[in-house]
DNA sequence: TTGTACGCGTTATCAT
DNA sequence: ATGATAACGCGTACAA
C-alpha cells in the first residue's frame, strides 16, 4: 500500500510536527513570518511525510483566488485543438501564463451543464477566444472577474484584443488586384448558418453582422469596389468548418467553375492550402492561372509550394498579448495586434 | 454597476428565497429531494437573481471531487500546442471528457512552484502524456487518485495506454528495405541529452533507455540486423526538438552526406516532412534516390507530394482511449493502441 | 515568533 | 419534503 487512502492535510502535518497549523501555512505562504530554520525544517518534513502542499479547493475558497485562468473557446475544445490558429493562440497564452505561475483551464462556450457552470467559478480571469455562443459571456461576466475578448466585440465591459480584419482583407485584395486584374472568388468561413458548402445570395452579401467572417468579407468587397472589380454573390462560397475536408470540397467547386476566377480570396490559410492542392491536382497554374491569397499565417503556409501569400496575424503573439492584458490591471482597454501582409508565391509579382 | 462586487452565494440565495441552504443545494444536486414545483421555482429565481451555481472550490472541498481532469504533458504547454501529435492527442481526450461533463486542466510536468503543486490537488484524475520529468509523477501519485500513463512505463501503479513503438518501427523499416535495399539513415528525436542536432556514437546506440525514441531506434536496428543491412552510429542523427526548424537543419545534414542514404527513417512525420522539403530543394528524387518514412500519421503527411509513408499511430483515438480508461474504473490495466503501416509515395513500391 | 479560532461556500447527515 | 448544522482544508486576524 504505497498510497495512503487519504492524503495528508495541513492540520495533520502540523500535529505530527508539533507546531501550529498557522506555522505550517506560513512556511508555505509567508516566509517572513517565521525563522528560516523552522521554515526549512517544515518544508523538508512535508517532503518526507509526503504532504502535497496546500489544497487548491480549500486555499481558493479561503483566499478568494485560485491562480487559475480560463480560456473560453468559441468552438469545442476538440475542434480547437485541430485548428492551427486556435492552437497557436493557446501556445502564446500558455507561454505567458507559465511565466506568471498561472494554471490553464480550458472551457468551451458551447458546453452547458452544471459541471461547467461550477467550473466557471474557479478561475481568477477569463480569456474569451472568439465570440462565445449562448449566454456564456453574460453568465461569466456576472462573476465580476477580469476578462479579455479576443477577436470579437463583447457585449459586456471587458478588455479587447483584436486585429483589423477588414483593413487587412482589403489590403491583401488590393495587392492581388494590383498584380493582376480579373474576376474574383471568395472562399469564406462560417458566413451563414449552414453545415454545407454553398454559395451566397445577394441578401447574404450585405449582412451587417460583425463577426470575423463578415468583417473580412467587407474588406474584400471594399477592395473590389475601389478597383471597380465585380464580386458577385455566387462567387462567394460559404464553408461551415475550417478543416481540410470541407475546404477541399469548396476548392473543387471553385476551381471547376467557368470562367475560372483569376484570384481566390480565402478567409483562412487552411482554405487557401486546399485551393492550392486542388489546383495542382487539376493542373491549374498558380499563380499564373489562379492567384490564391490566404489569411492567418499558419506555419504550413510557408512550407507549401509555392508559398502562400497571406495575412500574417501573429496568432502566437496575440495569445501572449491576451494573457498579458488579462494579468495586467493597468493594461489598455483595447489592443490592436498588427497584421502583416506577406507576399509570397501564390500571387503574381506586380 | 452591472456587476455586484461580490457574486451571490448559495446561502444568500436561500435567504432571499426564504428556504434553507439545503433546499437550494438539493435543487441543484438532488432533484428527488424536493417537489418539482419548488425546484423549478428555485432554479428560475437563481437565474433571475444572477446566481451562477455552486462554487467549485467549496463544492469540491466538501464532496472530495471536482469533475476536473488534468492532462500532465511531458513538455511545456506552449510547446505541446505546437506539436501536431500532442494536439491530436488532446483533441481525443477533450472529446471524451466533454461527453462525460468533465473539465480539462492542463499541467506540465516541467513546471514546479507552489501554484502548480496546489493546482494538482484539484483534479479527480490524471492523464500523463509522455514520461513526466522530475518528481512530478511521484508527487501526483501520492494523492492516490486514478491516473493513466500514455506512451511510457510508469514507475507507480497506474493504468497504461501505449503503442508498440519498437514493432511498428521495425515493420516500417522492413517494408522500406523490401522495396529497396541500400544504406540507411535515421533521423531520431531526443535520443541523447543535447540541444544541438548531432550524430550518435556507438555507445549511444546501445543505450538501454526505454523512452519512445529508444524503443523506435531498437525497432530500426532490429530490422537492419534481420536484413543484414548496416546501420552505423554516425548515420543516426539526434534532433533535440520536434519542430520544422530543427528538423530542416538535420535534414540538410543528412541529405548532403555522401554516399547519400537510400532510405531515411524518421521518428516523426515533422522530421520526415522536413526531409521531403529539403530533398525537393536539393533536387533529390523521392522515392527514386531517397526513400523517406515517417512516424505518427499527422494530417500533413497525406497532404504533401508525394504523400508520406509512415506509421499511423491514431493519436486522436489514443486520446479518446486514455480518457475513457481514466474514467472507467473497470478498464483494463494495459491497453495497446493499434498502429497502421501506411504505405504511400515516399517509398518505392516493391 | 507562535498558537487559537473563525469563516470561506458547499454538501451530507440527521432531525423534523 | 424541508430545515438545522457539522465538516471539508485552509488562511489570517488577533491574542499570547
Amino acid at each position: 500500500m504505497p498510497n495512503q487512502k487519504k492524503p495528508l492535510n495541513l492540520k495533520e502535518v502540523s500535529r505530527i510536527l508539533g507546531v501550529s497549523t498557522a506555522t505550517v501555512s506560513n512556511a508555505f505562504n509567508r516566509p517572513n513570518q517565521l525563522s528560516e530554520r523552522l521554515r526549512e525544517r517544515i518544508l523538508k518534513e512535508c517532503e518526507t511525510l509526503g504532504y502535497h502542499g496546500p489544497n487548491l479547493a480549500a486555499r481558493s475558497l479561503r483566499r478568494g483566488k485560485s491562480d487559475v485562468v480560463a480560456v473560453v473557446l468559441a468552438d469545442s475544445l476538440s475542434y480547437s485543438f485541430s485548428d492551427p490558429v486556435a492552437s497557436q493562440f493557446l501556445q502564446g497564452v500558455a507561454e505567458v501564463l507559465a511565466q506568471h505561475n498561472k494554471q490553464l483551464l480550458l472551457l468551451s462556450s458551447q458546453v452547458g451543464g452544471k459541471e461547467q457552470n461550477s467550473a466557471e467559478s474557479l478561475p481568477d480571469g477569463f480569456i474569451f477566444c472568439g465570440a462565445p455562443s449562448g449566454d456564456c459571456e453574460k453568465r461569466i461576466m456576472r462573476l465580476g472577474k477580469p476578462a479579455v475578448a479576443v477577436d470579437f466585440q463583447a457585449e459586456s465591459n471587458m478588455k479587447v484584443v483584436q486585429i483589423e480584419d477588414q483593413k487587412a482583407a482589403k489590403n491583401i485584395t488590393l495587392h492581388a488586384l494590383k498584380s493582376h486584374r480579373g474576376n474574383l472568388a471568395v472562399l469564406g468561413l462560417k458566413l451563414i448558418e449552414s453545415n454545407r458548402v454553398c454559395r451566397l445570395t445577394q441578401a447574404d452579401l450585405i449582412s451587417e453582422q460583425n463577426d470575423v467572417a463578415h468583417r473580412r468579407l467587407r474588406g474584400y468587397l471594399e477592395a473590389a469596389e475601389e478597383t471597380k472589380t465585380e464580386l458577385q454573390p455566387h462567387m462567394v462560397w460559404h464553408v461551415p468548418v475550417n478543416d481540410p475536408e470541407n475546404a477541399e470540397i469548396a476548392a473543387r467547386e471553385i476551381l471547376t467553375t467557368r470562367p475560372l476566377p483569376s484570384t481566390v480570396l480565402c478567409m483562412s490559410d487552411v482554405l487557401a492550402l486546399a485551393v492550392l492542392r486542388v489546383a495542382k491536382s487539376l493542373n491549374i497554374g498558380v499563380p499564373e492561372q489562379v492567384q490564391i491569397v490566404g489569411f492567418d499565417g499558419i506555419s504550413e503556409s510557408e512550407r507549401c509550394e509555392p508559398q502562400l501569400t497571406t495575412v500574417c496575424q501573429q496568432s502566437i503573439e496575440k495569445g501572449r498579448i491576451a494573457a498579458s492584458v488579462l494579468l495586467d490591471p493597468e493594461a489598455e482597454n483595447e489592443t490592436t495586434v498588427k497584421t502583416d501582409l506577406v507576399i509570397r508565391g501564390t500571387t503574381r509579382s506586380a
